[in-house]
Formats: C-alpha cells, structure tokens, sequence
DNA sequence: GTAAAACTGTGACGGCGGTCACCAAATCAC
DNA sequence: GTGATTTGGTGACCGCCGTCACAGTTTTAC
C-alpha cells in the first residue's frame, strides 16, 4: 500500500501540535523537546513497549495509532484503550518509576519520538507547562479507564457493548465524495477478534451480533468501512 | 459507637502526612494549603460529590475511607475504588474541568478538606512538588483503574475474581492478640452488595460463592472480620 | 501469479450466573 | 426494650454467550 508518509522532523514547525493532547507546548519547551526526542518510524504492529518491563522512557505518538492492551496468564488479553496521534504513551510507568501498565502496540505505521526516563523526568521538572500537559493526558487515561469499566460492568449484553462501541466511533464519521447525507460510515481497522477483547467478549459473538445487525439492516459492512443506517436503533440497545 | 475520632486541624502537624499519597508537599506548600482548605466533618453515608456535577474543587481525605462509584441510566452501579486517607478527590473533574467521573461516598465517619476549583488551580500552578503529587495521585488511579478492567475483562468466574479480591485485601491484615499465625484475618466494612459491585456481579452470586469457600475451610466469617484458613487454596482460583 | 496465513461466518452444546422469590438474621432507630 | 429496615442465604429457572469445530473468505508473502 502506498502511503504518502511524511516524517514530523521538526515540532515546532509541526502543524498539528495544537491540536494535540500533548504536544501544544511553550517554545522554550519544545526546543528543549527538540534536543532529547529520537525519533524512529515502525511498521504496523511493531510493539513499543511490553507490559511489565522496566520504563526505559516515553514515546509521544506523532502519527498513526497505537492499541494499549494488558494480557491475563493465560494468554487472554484485553485492549485499555486506542491511543491516538499526541499522546504520551508509558506516562504511569515513568511517573512513577514501576513497569509498563500495558503492552503497546502499533495498529498503522507510525512515527514516535521516544525520550529516555532521565531526559523526561528532567523535562517534566524544569518546564511548568509540562506538568500540566502530563496531567491532562493522565486525566484522559483515567477517563478512557472509566469509560471502559462502565461497559464492562454496566452493560447488560454483547449487543449493547458493540452498539456502543460503534456509536462512539461514529463520533468521528468518514467524509467522502457521494456519501449520503443522512447515513454515517466509519472506518474500522480492528480486526474482529480486536473487537471481542475490546469490549470482553469472543470473537465469534463479534461475529454473531455484526450478523445481527446487519441482518436487520442497522449496519453495512464493506471491507473495513461500515456505515450506520439506523442510528437509532443502535442507541435503542444502549441503557447507560 | 464511640470512636476516638480526632480532627487533624493543621497539615504541618499531621503525623501520617509522610505515609500519604498527597500531603507529603514542602514547607511553602502546606502553609499555603492551610489557608485555601476547609476542613469538614462527615458521617458515614455522606456523599462529597456526585457523578456528572460540575466540579467546585476537590477534597483530600484525611482520615476513613470513601467508596468512588459509577451508576448506569438504568441504577446498576459499579465501584471503580476504595479511597484511602491521603488521597485526593475529583482530581479528574478539576484538572479537566469536566464533570465529575465518580460519586464518592463515605464508608466511615471522615474528615476531608475541601479546596475550591479555582484556590487548587492556582495552588497546582504556584507550588511545583503539588504538580508531582497530582501526578502521582493521577497515576494511582489509572493503576487501580486498569486493575479493575483486568478483573472484569480477564477472570474467568466470580470465585476467582472473589478470591482475587480477598487476597488483594489481605495484604493489609489485621493484627491483634491471640491470633494464630498461620492465618489472615481482614475486616470487611462493605456489604456483599457492595462487594457485588466492585467485581461486577450479583448479590446473590456473592453470597453463594461466598458460602462455597466458607463450606470448603478455606475461610471464617464473623460479623465483618473474615480469616483466611486456606490461602493456597484462594490462590489457585488466581490465573492472572 | 500461488500458497499460506489470517480473518470471518455459523451450527451445536452446555454451563455459569442473572433474576425472581422468599425467609432468616442482623442492625438501626427511638 | 420493640418494630422497621437493611443485609444475608438459598432454591428454581433459564437464557446469554463461551467454547469447539469446521468451512468459507480475504489478505499477506514471495
């Protein structure tokens, strides 16, 4: 697949960062940034960090996404949360010097600038403005934690999980040439069995309850886009 | 009941401040501290904030316990944590300026102090050791928060996530004269709803559960004090 | 291209645990 | 104390969904 990749060499000229969780700093600490990041491209599904490692440091995720997942002894693990494009990814890990909460791996290719445990804490200490944007990527961690313990303790059935999760990202529609107006399409790129242990199920109830749904003509599945058309009916299994 | 309840009037003079998560700050800090917080008194059952409300500021709790939980439209709810002395509230809220995630509720008599949205704010920005511990109260709560998800994502059964629990409590043991050894007895303060509650699941399927262990040897109880007569036994239900 | 691997769809089966119902025991209120 | 309320124990029922098995489909690797 060709990709118009393009490499965020440098931050300060990186136009996005203001939009970013954590990336919209001051110019003294950005600079700073500048001279301890190394930045390094993965290929999908390259893994940055392994829960229960020691931290070696952070990565700030410059582009692509990444899905945070923890593994139960038996091999069966459980997707936290997907991070997104300006996180900072092995924050609790580093504040807090104890090993890596989650495994972390990429679900697209992707740039991350990685800085080292000392250069970070360092970082932190010295520019106010850091403190604060570790805090409010802290606070999103700890949101997505209770959005994800609301629906695994608080929903009622598979049905309603999916629902859920389809609902929320619709929250952020596809727009394209021809789309009908009325109608929400979504671009999935979790695979079925990602799915299942995102909302902690099987992956044949993924698959079941997908059928389900389409069979009643709530969704159209094409590939990797899904579009909604019968947004209501979806909200209708949704209680909490 | 008559307690030995005793006010902590000054931060400077607290004498647990050292073991706690938060109050641990310089000089400078606690000085100031004295002057933004409001100490208050409250009985068991007293709720410091409900979910979804606005946040006005948040409350350091001193001394008892609190109960932090989520409820869905439909009334189910669910326990994220159990606060501990030392501990912040509604740090979430207002660092974010969300509403807050969680209604928290005493389980005991407590005593907490309130700072106001805008006395913490500016308290966070003016003293740089209270940045590191919201961080670290931060960090906490993601920690718990995905040990909650790995407990309703991971287990397989309720008895294993019941022993996983009375486990987690007996780290923190009782102590007193004439006990034996070779066996944990906790105190248990919550209800087996509650207890319901915090591992996602029914009352019913908790006292069940419950009695299996009791029948089997592996524990006694009386009244809120449980022994643990078995621990191997606990453990084995234990795959994560 | 072709083969291998990964992903998806679906039937059959059975058990865990949710729900309802009701009573016993303990605790609270006064 | 005595009654009211909360908490705990247990039986019966049954449906959701986890598991196993296998076939069909799509993607990857070369």
């Amino acid at each position: 697949m060709a990709h118009n990749f393009r490499i965020i060499e440098d931050c300060l000229k990186c136009s996005f960062r203001e939009q970013r969780l954590f990336c919209d700093l001051s110019r003294e600490a950005l600079i700073r940034l500048q001279n301890i990041k190394a930045t390094s491209i993965y290929p999908k599904g390259a893994l940055l960090c392994l829960e229960g490692q020691a931290p070696r440091g952070v990565f700030v995720l410059c582009t692509g996404r990444a899905k945070l997942s923890t593994t139960s002894s038996e091999g069966k693990s459980i997707i936290l949360r997907i991070a997104e494009p300006g996180e900072v990814l092995g924050l609790t890990a580093a504040v807090s010097g104890t090993p890596y909460e989650a495994t972390v791996e990429t679900l697209e290719p992707s740039q991350a600038n990685f800085i080292s445990q000392g250069d970070f804490v360092r970082f932190l200490q010295e520019y106010p403005d850091v403190g604060l944007r570790v805090a409010k990527q802290l606070t999103h961690n700890c949101k997505c934690a209770y959005g994800e313990i609301r629906s695994l303790g608080l929903s009622n059935s598979v049905p309603e999980k999916l629902a859920k999760l389809i609902l929320q990202w619709a929250e952020r529609p596809l727009d394209f040439p021809g789309r009908r107006p009325h109608e929400t399409a979504i671009r999935v790129t979790l695979t079925q069995e990602e799915i299942a242990q995102f909302i902690g199920t099987s992956r044949e109830t993924v698959s079941r309850v997908l059928t389900g749904f389409r069979r009643r003509g709530w969704i159209r599945v094409k590939g990797a886009t899904w579009t909604i058309l019968n947004r209501a009916a979806l909200e209708g299994l949704v209680t909490t």
